[in-house]
DNA sequence: GTCATTTCAGAACATTCGTTCTGTAACTTG
DNA sequence: CAAGTTACAGAACGAATGTTCTGAAATGAC
């Protein structure tokens, strides 16, 4: 863990720090309405420095969706266990998936890969890619716990099926939110969720198969 | 049907056609992305008379949604039915939502609603306020449908839950395909829905009601 | 034809955009 | 100390932004 010092002026500013503003401001604005200005400001980072280390904008907005991804979205696939029965980790996935969501409400609610990122994929190919390999990893991620409950074959629904669908519905909470929809009227939707998951499992499992 | 022709001097494009051009501009390059210039020129519209008519970008946007929703938006939902069983009925609803989302796929699939509507809700509250408003409208008409099945309180899960949970599912097929995914692959992700949604359905009206 | 009305073409507006450049400051190495 | 390296502050860049304005063109009403 040492600080390995290099050589050269030392940095003013805390990188990780720096990203998080700029998660901020891009989820809040968006890709092209977070400007350079407004994000060397709220960073705290001197223009010339930030071109350096990121090496633009497209640079940084990447490297604010990694941050992202590790700060605020691992938690949510952690959440998915397996820690307990397949019905609490799948609910304990929803609830940490809506308090992504709600986190920040006030000023912007949203996510910032399903929000700034997918409208942005729209322009840039280099971010469209980057969008499906987050889906990708979430969706892989959830079809290895589905399969760790033994969702198999024998099922009418494939588990990557049903990882697909439950990715989507995720992504679907997570629009309502950007709507302005709150925990309270996003729970019970993550519970209907739940309950047609597991019935989609047993469906296969205990039904003609 | 008459054409009401009024004074001065006619316009010279058809509004229906530009305000389609400023629909696939938009869904493309988002609110901030597309620029009054581009605008002007592929609507084949003078900018002066596009403030007259539109007040603005941010009209024109509104403007641009509005016509999305009448042109794009309601057939989907008129795929609902109800024109036959839930299950074939939702069967042509999803199918519907693809055929949306990978629309015009090269260029820039997705949905103007889910994607450039609601990155630019992020920072215009005007437009989260519209964003809620078309997500309401679809769930209400995707609940009404449920009660035509005789979805009712006797159900574990709500007709409201249920059609929220349908719309949700809706929404996240569209962000999978602005990510690159095409029919063959939302497809199946389309079939569990159905499948899940209707086990949700006999859940409660064949289980312990 | 004359007037009122609407649209059109394009210049012009001040801002803001993303990016680059010019020095100067602060640190490690030798 | 001097040399080398990195980060700083801020001006400067041309290009593009959303909006407004000016005057000419094309229509219906009278």
């Amino acid at each position: 863990m040492g600080e390995a010092r290099v050589r050269g002026r030392p940095r003013g500013f805390d990188e990780g720090r720096a990203l998080d503003a700029a998660v901020r401001l891009f989820r809040a604005e968006g890709y092209d309405g977070a400007s350079v200005d407004r994000l060397c400001r709220e960073m705290r980072v001197p223009r010339a420095t930030l071109y350096d280390r990121f090496g633009g904008k497209e640079g940084l907005f990447l490297a604010a969706v990694a941050r992202y991804a590790d700060t605020r979205i691992a938690p949510v696939l952690a959440a998915l266990g397996p820690a307990g029965a397949l019905r609490e980790d799948l609910t304990a996935f929803y609830e940490a998936v809506i308090a992504l969501a709600t986190a920040d409400r006030e000023e912007a609610p949203g996510c910032l890969v399903s929000c700034a990122l997918a409208d942005a994929a729209g322009a840039h190919p280099r971010f469209r890619g980057e969008l499906a390999a987050r889906y990708d990893a979430m969706e892989e991620r959830i079809t290895a716990r589905l399969k760790a409950a033994e969702w198999d074959g024998r099922a009418t629904t494939s588990p990557e099926s049903a990882a697909a669908l439950a990715a989507s519905i995720a992504r679907g909470l997570i629009l309502a939110a950007r709507s302005g929809a709150g925990t309270a009227e996003l729970r019970p939707t993550a519970e209907a969720a739940v309950r047609a998951l597991l019935t989609l499992h047993h469906e296969g499992t205990l039904g003609h198969g």
